[in-house]
DNA sequence: ATTGTATGTGAGTGAACATTTACTTATTTA
DNA sequence: TAAATAAGTAAATGTTCACTCACATACAAT
């Protein structure tokens, strides 16, 4: 059995989708029943609040990001897996501009500690998938290890964090896909040993 | 002459200080006068309406971010001015960790066009600034350049903006200075040529 | 003394919002 | 088929919000 039931997913796939095409303050109990022609009050016979909606949709994309980590083979290089997950996650981002204003925005949630601790989390369970595969690369000798495989994943993340949000601020004006292959092939020779 | 008034001061200092320490969504207008003893009306006798005083924020840390930045010599080595740089910066967070939660989190302004544009050539003018000093070690050799130095800048950039973003979010658990100079120390290896 | 200007007050206004309520309709189950 | 339950509606509720307005005070310039 799923955690949801299927109204209980248009609702939330809606809610994405409203975010996605008018960002999260458009997102009303309001609008949102609009968009799938349901009423307010119907909206609360599947959750009993909004917030309850916004954990629905942080839910599902905790589980789509596990997903895209999941997914790679592990016989493959450490540059190569490196390589899949992150054009995984900006192919995702490029589908989805908007939802990068929910999934990177520790900020917005600020008010709420349940959201904010379940953002952070998802944040922390991607830094440490870079940290184990950067650790794993130094103790099979592909990569350098006179820095510590910590800092290379916290340099990792920071540094897609900070492309995306330049691409969000940016009105998303730029090509974000090659953008983030530059990033790769940049952070591959400084990977590499000497 | 200054941008803003005495008053008008006042009220950004103590906007900034609500953001800081209730989040975003408890900077209300009603909030705001009462935090210094003065009524609704009286604020819309300084500022005609919210967004003015939004921007009057980020006028104001545009300003102290420049200040931070030029204060710099440029005659010691590159390492040296990115090190007094990044110091600079950490020390004042330091002091003042409240103010983490304003100054990295460009979702807060996002909700509206003008807020997030101004945001947005903010961080573009700080990235310029590490990427200025980069090229600037490249071209006189100190620093490898076989990666171009807008990628470098965005790495460095990216680091520290995570590393303070998870200070934050930890509650400052951890020393940022010390943490800060691990990550210093991690690049300055990361940028030399071999 | 009078006038003008800057600043403040306190009570409003209408709109937006999340949520509730009383009631109805559809679907499942016994 | 009758009763029970699930899912829907329309309208209302109470609150919060940014912002306005008529009026008050303080004080400097004329």
């Amino acid at each position: 059995m799923s955690e949801f039931t299927k109204r209980q997913k248009q609702i939330i796939e809606a809610a994405i989708g409203i975010i996605a095409e008018r960002g999260i303050q458009y997102l009303t109990i309001k609008n949102l029943a609009k968009s799938i022609n349901l009423t307010e009050g119907a909206i609360y016979r599947h959750f009993s609040t909004k917030l309850d909606i916004l954990l629905g949709i942080l839910s599902i994309f905790r589980k789509q990001i596990r997903e895209n980590f999941t997914q790679i083979p592990s016989d493959r290089s450490v540059y190569d897996v490196l390589n899949a997950i992150i054009s995984k996650q900006m192919d995702m981002f490029a589908a989805k501009p908007m939802i990068t204003a929910v999934i990177f925005s520790e900020e917005i949630f600020q008010n709420d500690k349940q959201l904010s601790k379940t953002v952070f989390s998802i944040m922390s369970e991607n830094i440490n998938t870079f940290f184990e595969i950067i650790k794993n690369g130094q103790d099979k000798g592909e990569i350098r290890n006179d820095v510590p495989a910590e800092q290379l994943s916290n340099m990792l993340m920071g540094a897609i964090r900070l492309l995306i949000t330049r691409w969000r601020l940016s009105g998303f004006a730029f090509d974000l896909k090659s953008e983030g292959n530059i990033l790769i092939d940049s952070f591959k020779k400084i990977l590499t040993r000497e």
